[in-house]
Parts: structure tokens; sequence; C-alpha cells
DNA sequence: AAATGCTGCAACCGCAAGGTT
DNA sequence: TAACCTTGCGGTTGCAGCATT
């Protein structure tokens, strides 16, 4: 439980990086692994502290890192996420695989955050704002039906975090029965370990990482959303011999089955268009797929819109999220709700997150 | 061309959790 | 059981580069 001791202590340097230094890092875990991260420096000859050095690695030298513009859906992902998990970056950055936490966080505060917060939804809440809901409102019972789903989001969500709480300890639990005799040389992403085949490792320089991809055309079924998560699965593997895997996997399906169906009563609610037909178990997923996919992607678009008209001096008239009327301003509000099922509902059952 | 302000990002710092002795 | 060690995480800072005045 102690502090670690001050790392800056006899001169250590402190600073940017310099290629040499990057070269010697490389190299010394190119050859010998990572070891400890606190003896590392003196073995590599580095005159920096191990926390330094295991900072620069995962945020920058890792192979299997891809830098430069986020994609849409990267920057859907991560609004999402962060709806649902807050600023937990490493959380995130689980569902971003080739994004390091520190790279996600640094886009939230400098982007998104902005962006939410030009939209009227706060970037901390992720709840619209009162002044610009109630200046946009159209009428009394929108704004009161508004109000009520945010609480009741507010509730689901809390439910479910107290749920991956508990349930990530289950994991934990099992994963530690793997960890006694790691095969091969383990590249640690900052929250999860991969292990690299040999040939990878040699190399360095090209990391086949798992494609991921998020399903931004969820149908609503795990199957079907095309997901691919071999990071989960990786971990699905790990948990194959463990006794508790049932378990796990029994607790992550009733913890994503209890979320989502709050939100999707909530949702339901919301939408106001439902009908008992649609409800029925076969059309639920289809439904809130179909519904889901819509909003996220438009209510990005249109702030893209926003932004580009902004950008040639044609600012917008100054209604949140360039909203004429308050009754776009409540169905943009709903559709961003509804993202953020949707992003429940078309994760994997066997996504480490659910 | 210089000064100033802004933005984005790499890196640092302190804390906490979990493991080890 | 307590002290210590290691690692990971999230908040914050500092600086380089760019834009604006």
């Amino acid at each position: 439980m102690g502090r670690s001791p001050c790392c800056d202590k006899l001169g250590l340097k402190k600073g940017p990086w310099t290629p040499e230094e990057d070269q010697k890092l490389l190299a010394y875990i190119e050859e010998h692994g990572r070891g400890s991260w606190r003896s590392l420096p003196a073995k590599a000859g580095l005159q920096r502290c191990g926390k330094s050095c295991r900072l620069r690695w995962t945020n920058y030298l890792r192979p299997d890192i891809k830098r430069g513009k986020f994609s849409l859906q990267e920057e859907q992902t991560i609004i999402q996420l962060h709806a649902l998990l807050g600023n937990r970056w490493s959380a995130i950055a689980t569902h971003l695989p080739k994004r390091t936490d520190n790279e996600i966080k640094n886009y939230w505060n400098t982007h998104l955050k902005k962006r939410l917060a030009k939209m009227g939804i706060d970037p901390i809440t992720h709840k619209p704002k009162n002044d610009a809901l109630l200046s946009a409102a159209d009428g009394q019972s929108k704004n009161a039906a508004n109000l009520s789903h945010m609480a009741q989001w507010e509730s689901a969500r809390l439910e479910a975090e107290a749920r991956l709480v508990r349930e990530s300890k289950i994991r934990s639990h099992s994963l530690q029965h793997q960890q006694l005799n790691p095969p091969g040389f383990a590249l640690e992403s900052p929250t999860s370990t991969l292990t690299v085949p040999e040939p990878i490792v040699q190399g360095l320089g090209v990391s086949p990482m798992p494609m991921i991809e998020f399903g931004g055309t969820s149908s609503g079924s795990s199957e079907t959303a095309g997901v691919v998560k071999e990071e989960g699965e990786q971990e699905w593997k790990e948990l194959g011999s463990s006794s508790n895997l049932a378990d796990y996997k029994e607790g992550m399906g009733n913890s994503l089955s209890s979320f989502t169906s709050s939100l999707l009563a909530m949702t339901i609610s919301m939408d106001g268009g439902w009908t008992p037909e649609s409800l029925r178990p076969n059309n639920i997923n289809d439904n809130v797929g179909t519904i889901m996919e819509e909003g996220f992607t438009n209510l990005l678009l249109n702030d893209s819109m926003d932004r580009s008209l902004s950008d040639s001096g044609k600012e917008s008239d100054g209604n949140s999220g360039g909203s004429g009327d308050g009754s776009d301003y409540y169905e943009d509000n709903k559709n961003y709700w509804n993202s953020i099922l949707n992003l429940v509902n078309s994760s994997p059952s066997d996504s480490p997150m659910f």
C-alpha cells in the first residue's frame, strides 16, 4: 500500500524522449522482454525512472498502437462508453485496443468534450444542460419527459456500474489462475495483457494486432453485429480452463440483460411509438438496433455540419446542437440516449466489459 | 515580422490497488 | 499483520506548433 519511492532522485532525466533513448528502450525490450520496469532503465542504459519508461512504452513505442486521427466510429465509441463509464479511460481503451488510454483521454479533453458542450450536453453527466433544455423546449410535457428519462438513465447507469464492479472481481479472480504460467512474450496494453507469438516479438516493427470493429450496423444481437473482439476472445480463452468461467459468463450475461432491459424500457417510453408486437423477444433486438443505428451517427454528422458551417464563417444561430427549435433538440437528445443503448445492446456477449 | 493567444499532445505527478517479503 | 514494492490509473502540466492580431 505504500507510496512508490520518488523516481526523480539522483538526477534522472525527465522531459521529452530522444530518438536515442527510444532506440535503447525498444532494443532492450526486444531482446529481453519487459521484466521489471524498475530495474529496466539501468539494464537498458537509460537515465530514466521505470515509470517514465513504462509510460513511453505503453503510450508511444508499443508496436500495436494506432496513431493519427480518430475515426467517426472511434469517436462514437468513446462518447458512448464515456456516458456509461465516466472517466475510466483504461476501460474505454479496452474497446479501442489500438488506442492508448492517454490518447483517448487527450482526445476527449481536447475535442469531444468541447463538441458535446457545444451540442448542449453536459460532457460530465451526459445530460442535457438545464438552461438549454428550458430554452429549447417546445412544451412542458416534453421537458418533463426528458428529465424523467434522464433520471431513469442515471438509475440504470448506476446499476450497471455496480454490476461491473461486482463482476470484474469475479473476472480478475478467474484470470489469476491463468497468469501463473504465461506462455511467450507478454505485451501489455494499458489494461490488458496480450500474448504475442514469437515472430512478432522478434519483429517488433509490425504487429498484426487483432482487427476490432464496432457494430455500427448492429441488428442488436452479438452474433449479427459484425463485431470481432479478439482481445475479448483472448480473455475468454484464458478463462476457458477456469472453473469460474460458467459463473462469470452467467454473471456477465445477467448484467447485460438486466441493464439492457432497464434501458430498453426507458427508450421505449422515450420513443413513444412502440407497440406490443415490437416488444416480443424476437423483435426487440431488431427494433432497438434499427432505432439506435441512426441516432448517434446523425448526431455527430449534424454536428460535423455545424462545425463546417462554423468554420466557413456561417455560425449557427446559437441554438444548441444547431437545432432551430425545441423539437429538434428533443429528438437529438433522444437519439443520443438511444445510441448509448445501442452500444450496450450490440456489445458481444463475450465482451470483457459486459 | 513580431507578439500574443490557442490548441494538441507527450509526459509528469500523486494516489491507490494488489502483490511480496 | 505490517511494511514495502510494483504497477496502473486519472488528473494535470508544460511546451511546441499553429493561428490570429
